[in-house]
DNA sequence: GACGACTAAATTGTCGACACACCAAGGGTC
DNA sequence: GACCCTTGGTGTGTCGACAATTTAGTCGTC
């Protein structure tokens, strides 16, 4: 494994945004999603306490709010470990997007203000050019969609829905994308798609966006279900 | 404040279903969520201590899980309160779960065993019988929806639903239920629409599950709409 | 009398140390 | 030779204490 260096947790500045769990926890969190820390392996609490130069007070509790993300699991008396990302639990995922991103678009339909669209019109936009130019596909693969779709959920204005797509599930799915490679060669159909949900949210249809958004997630994890054999 | 007592927490066997942390969590949650400990109030974690008997740390911890629970909300440097219900909150988490229960029962209709179906109409015609008799009422508005809920998504054998709906969102659920006194006049129409899926699981039909379990979903909300002006 | 700065108390954030539980290696018995 | 018990070591669970930050109160000044 990887140093995951304990330079970013002393910066000239001490405390630089927040406390001391909450940038263990963001340098956990990102250590985990990039793969530093292996899936499965086992997380040594002094071990790691020692590496970033804190106590094991504090780093526990940064591990207890990765488990509540789901990106370590923990059993007493035991120790945590990195989650073990699995076919399974990847489909498992796609099921529970199609439900809260076509709720998301079915709200955003109506709660989203004109501008909020417009600015997701240019985006759209953006994303189209740098398909066209066969160039930026790596950013539409990797941030692209991500960004849509966090700007739809956004658009809900549900609170619940934000936290729980936004600080829970992102990081997650984020996860697979990193180390699953996922790649699809997609990307020009999912421009479509995103269009057609452009359309239905300025149409303020509700019904229809989140026909359009669930149909979409849909495709994503059939598409998955075949390449992962 | 009514006192939350200590006594849960030393019984005569040490260490009575886990770790320290894990009963004071447990005791945490049962107290906010049937109100000893009130709405907004701050949680002032040497008080807590003393209180239980335990150590801060542990305390920490345990309302580490409980924030992501969302039944406490903490600020840096300025503690932990307990979360303020709110009539929009309680709206936005009936949008989830028409979502999340919809794509449940959608699942379910395909991935419960027969027996599992077969409990499930013994566990609707007990609650006929009571709602004939006119008696136990309470039961059914307190527990014999939640209960009927609750299989239905286990039934839907997707973990990461399972642990969302029946670890997170349950318990703030059921604090509404608590706390708002929420007994609505629906119990007859909610037994009958809990017919109707029944009947939607035993047809093996994905599509109309969810359907219906999406319009008794929302068929309560809009019942809450009503009932909250 | 009101506003602002300073002081003191209380609370949160962080740390190091002790106690207990789990795991692996070694020795004894059948 | 295989199995069980013992025993040492590592790691987690829990605790009490120190440091930093916020808050409340007080005093002084305009």
């Amino acid at each position: 494994m990887t140093e995951p260096c304990l330079i970013e947790l002393d910066p000239s500045v001490p405390n630089a945004g927040g406390t001391l769990t909450d940038r263990l926890f963001d340098a956990l969190q990102r250590a985990i999603v990039e793969g530093e820390m292996p899936q499965g392996s086992k997380i040594s609490e002094p071990e790691l306490a020692r590496r970033y130069g804190v106590s094991r007070g504090s780093l526990r509790e940064a591990i207890a709010r990765l488990e509540a993300c789901k990106l370590v699991e923990r059993k007493p008396n035991l120790g945590a470990r990195v989650v073990e990302l699995s076919a399974e639990q990847l489909i498992e995922i796609f099921q529970l997007r199609e439900a809260l991103e076509g709720m998301a678009a079915r709200l955003a339909a109506t709660a989203m203000t004109e501008a909020e669209i417009d600015a997701l019109g240019a985006l759209l936009a953006q994303h189209g050019q740098q398909i066209e130019q066969e160039q930026g596909q790596a950013y539409f693969q990797k941030q692209g969609d991500l960004d849509f779709h966090f700007r739809i959920v956004q658009g809900s204005k549900n609170r619940q829905l934000i936290a729980l797509l936004c600080e829970d599930l992102y990081h997650l799915l984020r996860m697979y994308r990193v180390q699953f490679g996922m790649r699809s060669k997609r990307c020009r159909q999912a421009f479509e798609e995103h269009q057609y949900l452009l359309n239905a949210l300025r149409s303020r249809d509700p019904e229809m966006a989140e026909l359009v958004m669930r149909q979409h997630v849909r495709s994503s994890r059939r598409n998955l279900e075949q390449a992962l054999r």
